[in-house]
DNA sequence: GTGAAAGCGCTAACAT
DNA sequence: ATGTTAGCGCTTTCAC
């Protein structure tokens, strides 16, 4: 340390006044006079004072701090929700923690310890592909953390959820592969034991229904979603005797990489097959031909989930801690599931 | 809060010792017998013991927080970076704050100012396309608290950097884009005010010497590389007379979004123009043809960075602090730049 | 409108 | 090997 960090101390020296009131000041608690007000702030800007966290903390018994805890941060959709949440956050001066799971349960509670040790106010959460056992959110609950999911949500857990609805999503995405003509539609999702992927299946099954079209197993693949397992998923379908004429996919980076596969097997998307992702990541609109998804709308999702978490802490908005919020999202049509003019 | 939080006071009154001992035992002093640090972690374990980080903060006057700014975290580059300093910073006991400048002096400047207020042990940051001035590092710089910067450094700060060649890769894709054939290589970059672009654009000015081929300032263009503006650019860049024959682009995302440009104008890649381009994001496997593309170590870089810095906390290499250390990086060649077979 | 004083939970110098 | 003690900087109750 150069220049001694400065206190509310040496300031009430500096102004022959008191401690508290400098802290009261500081603060601009009602009754303190405004001149003495004044005072003090200037004082504190011209001396660089920094008020400390961990004291104040330690004092208060309340940290500012939120945590966040999600699978990865390399999605354009999660880029905008966390953009959304630090905007909102920042302006109620509350700080960030930001972790990743990397989609591992295991790495996922060591992080959820973490938050917990560093005493973070509220804690937001999508979930690691692979998480089954929510015990390391128990701790949480019990010391009335307020806990909110997003996207990957735990369903056991009663607390508030924001999500879009999966299930009209993947429903507008099988009716529009359906419209196009497709008979034989494959869907590949992640584990469906996770929401977001069952009530996608959901969706998909009953737009199957309402066209008339039976629902076939062999036209479901479920996986971790990692490059390998796409690989050899659609080895295996491309070797069936009945290829499908329809794909819908549960993101964009992996019906990008199917893409990829499909071209070398020689494929024709979407004369052959047409193709629907999911997210609206960058990557839909650069593979030749573009990608159909839908679009989801992460920064408002952050948004919104921050603000409902500060209400809660700032006290303003108890009632309605357990409920859960829809947001809309959208199907996009570009070229690779588009058969008609 | 549910439980009352348990704390040394508590550990040490049910064990009969004094709060010293159960502190010094909690972290494993090696004064303390055996059986006693046994008997003070079973009952800590027990009653769900949780150390306060804020008087422990407060009062050994260090936050054991590391904070990192970075442009963006959306691409595969920057979260593997990330993850790499999360890696070596969890398991040396740190915690990390993470924040996003999108690319924005001013959004910079507040979250340094934040990590300041935080009072992070040290910071690590990799600039915003548009930061000119440095001086929301001077605090950082007159506390003594270490800095390092990565990827886009701060060349007249001295303190530890870490970086790529990006001379060196410059050279290597212009290189092999004169190798291919190409004689009017077009090169579109970022603002060369930073040290990344700027070396990349004088490898690609050497390369262009090295092969007798003179530069052409109509040749070279720089913005702020958003979609926008390559749009621009290129419709720009088409409506001459003579078009380039090859194309170095400093990133993935442009190098895709331009192809996308490229095709719509007709242009076929890599016959008349051959693209490369930087980073080796996945989109750059994705499009069609796929686009050759620089590789860089994220994460090597990213536990790089924080061994440095976190050996300098820890007072075990004060010395080369100030050093500057160059990671490897190394041509991908793909189908976009290739011509002959 | 301002001050005095206690205490948040932990650590470390010093003592034994 | 363990205990005593003081203090990190702040907030807040209770005085006046």
């Amino acid at each position: 340390m150069q220049d001694k960090e400065i206190t509310i101390y040496d300031l009430a020296e500096k102004l022959n006044i008191s401690a508290a009131t400098v802290s009261r000041g500081l603060k601009d608690h009602p009754a303190i006079n405004k001149k003495t007000k004044k005072k003090i702030m200037d004082l504190a800007a011209e001396l660089g004072y920094r008020s400390n966290k961990f004291a104040s903390n330690l004092r208060k018994q309340k940290t500012h701090t939120i945590g966040v805890i999600v699978p990865r941060l390399n999605s354009l959709f999660m880029s905008s929700v966390i953009s959304g949440i630090e905007k909102a956050v920042n302006t109620a001066g509350y700080n960030l923690i930001i972790s990743q799971s990397f989609e591992k349960e295991a790495k996922e509670k060591t992080n959820a310890t973490t938050m917990f040790n560093s005493r973070v106010d509220g804690l937001i959460v999508s979930l690691a592909a692979d998480t089954r056992d929510f015990s390391h959110f128990d701790t949480f609950i019990k010391k009335n953390i307020p806990l909110i999911f997003f996207d990957r949500v735990a369903e056991d857990i009663q607390c508030t959820k924001v999500l879009i609805d999966n299930f009209k999503a993947g429903y507008q995405a099988t009716a529009h592969l359906i419209e196009q003509g497709c008979k034989e539609i494959l869907h590949v999702t992640g584990n469906i034991t996770r929401n977001v992927y069952r009530d996608r299946f959901k969706g998909y099954k009953k737009a199957l229904a309402d066209a008339g079209i039976p629902y076939d197993p062999d036209l479901f693949i479920t996986n971790e979603l990692t490059e390998q397992e796409m690989q050899t998923a659609m080895a295996d379908v491309l070797q069936r005797d009945k290829l499908p004429d329809g794909l819908f996919i549960t993101n964009d980076s992996s019906a990008a990489f199917i893409l990829t596969i499909l071209k070398d097997a020689g494929v024709k998307v979407p004369e052959d097959m047409a193709v629907v992702g999911f997210n609206n990541d960058l990557i839909s609109r650069v593979t030749e031909p573009a990608i159909s998804t839908i679009n989801y709308p992460g920064n408002e999702m952050g948004e919104n989930i921050a603000r409902i978490l500060i209400n809660h802490l700032d006290g303003e908005a108890d009632l309605s801690f357990t409920s859960t919020v829809i947001l809309n999202s959208e199907l996009i049509i570009r070229a690779s599931s588009q058969r008609k003019k």
